[in-house]
DNA sequence: TGATTTATATATCGCTCGCTACAGAAAAAC
DNA sequence: GTTTTTCTGTAGCGAGCGATATATAAATCA
């Protein structure tokens, strides 16, 4: 599936799936899937119509293999940081500081194509509208567990809702994919991030240091995530300060 | 234009226009701007194209005119929440409290026609699109501006960033608006609200820990003008009041 | 060299979109 | 009554939608 092994028999394709592909995925992650059209895709595609049917099926199957493609190449980030990161505190912070780099980097749409391609639906779309609203959900599982999962730890106190504070992550999120959207810069993706994170529960009893504004490492090497609070750091009695 | 003065020549309107705008407004609400089309409308309004035509002008304009309404009786409550409590603190908390119950009230569309009416969007309707975004701009500056108010009264820290907590409300809002819309109950939102207020800067000066999550619980019904309001504490120490 | 296979370019298909021309229907004005 | 004014139902406009039929172009296999 990967790899041409044979030579093929007839006339060859004359443009390149991948390269064509991530046009695809241009044009629906800034437009939207209903409201990018075949003749959108075709032209930034560089491609005629019969071609992109032929080797994509038709429009609902592109728009699935553009989200794989997406999934892969740009929205594993989140569910990264929090199974990489040694708590859900430090996962979900970093989560949210790689988000407002992740929304706003130049040459590339802004926010995130599962949260924003479908949401004005018609009645005929409503699948691929609920196709993406359940890769939000599964998100939001991810986060949940990774917190039930430091309840039972004991890093997170024990009456921690996890499902709420998940959801709540999850609405800062999609919020932060708007606002990206709506002309939000990076340094003030970064700024609502990080106030974000002053709503996580304080860690349960002897906590080890957490240092949220830590560096997250590895994403894009761009400074402007310094993820720093900007704020004062509300008074908390059993946190240790860095 | 509120009152028929004298009795008008032609054949009279054979529906109530009132009625029909309120269709509308559903359909838009539900499905979007672009979704929804004439044909939708004239459906559930109940009336040919060209009544429409005659009564509206144009869908652009009919849709003005439900985005007015909107305002009118629904949209209100943020501005009025942060105009009419005492403290910023409070009035943003009353208005996360009430957005969890307005976006989830039985009966009429999910989450906020501001918010998610005009996202996914062809070039035909950037207009629209633009409108939208511009009232949700001037809703976080109304935000600003009262927490600015709060930072000269010193009710907030001088250093507070008035404009990022802005954002971040307005982030939080848009977050649960989309939330609403993917299902999650009034409960899982009033949840949402109260965390994300624990973000909130601490009182300039005066004592003790907020408790921030001190229970929206009641929800339906009147929402207290006193709601929410942890204790009064208008009073600040380190600034001179106006 | 054909013959076969696959891809592309042109030119649509049926359908829905937002919108409107037109003629008939229902009221007030005369 | 007749005239005038306004609204409503039918029917259809041009344009764009997603998707294809057809014919030609470019490769491999014999």
């Amino acid at each position: 599936m990967a790899s041409k092994e044979t030579k093929q028999r007839g006339r060859p394709r004359s443009f390149d799936r991948e390269t064509a592909l991530e046009q695809a995925m241009r044009s629906f992650w800034e437009q939207g899937y209903e409201a990018t059209s075949i003749s959108d895709l075709t032209r930034t595609m560089g491609i005629g119509a019969p071609s992109l049917y032929a080797a994509f099926g038709d429009k609902r199957a592109l728009f699935d293999e553009v989200v794989a493609a997406y999934g892969r190449r740009h929205g594993g980030f989140i569910d990264r940081a929090v199974a990489e990161e040694p708590t859900a505190r430090q996962g979900v912070g970093r989560a949210l500081r790689e988000a407002a780099v992740e929304y706003t980097l130049p040459g590339r749409p802004r926010g995130c194509l599962v949260i924003s391609a479908a949401l004005n639906t018609t009645p005929a779309s409503a699948e691929v509208a609920a196709s993406l609203r359940e890769m939000r959900r599964s998100n939001i599982g991810q986060i949940e567990s990774r917190i039930r999962a430091d309840i039972v730890s004991g890093e997170l106190p024990a009456d921690t809702d996890a499902s709420a504070l998940a959801h709540y992550v999850g609405a800062v999120i999609q919020g932060m994919s708007q606002q990206a959207r709506d002309g939000a810069d990076r340094a003030m993706l970064a700024d609502i991030a990080s106030l974000a994170m002053r709503a996580w529960p304080e860690t349960a009893e002897a906590g080890e240091g957490e240092e949220t504004a830590e560096e997250a490492g590895e994403t894009h090497g761009d400074p402007a995530a310094d993820g720093g609070a900007p704020h004062p750091r509300r008074a908390t009695l059993a946190h240790p300060a860095p």
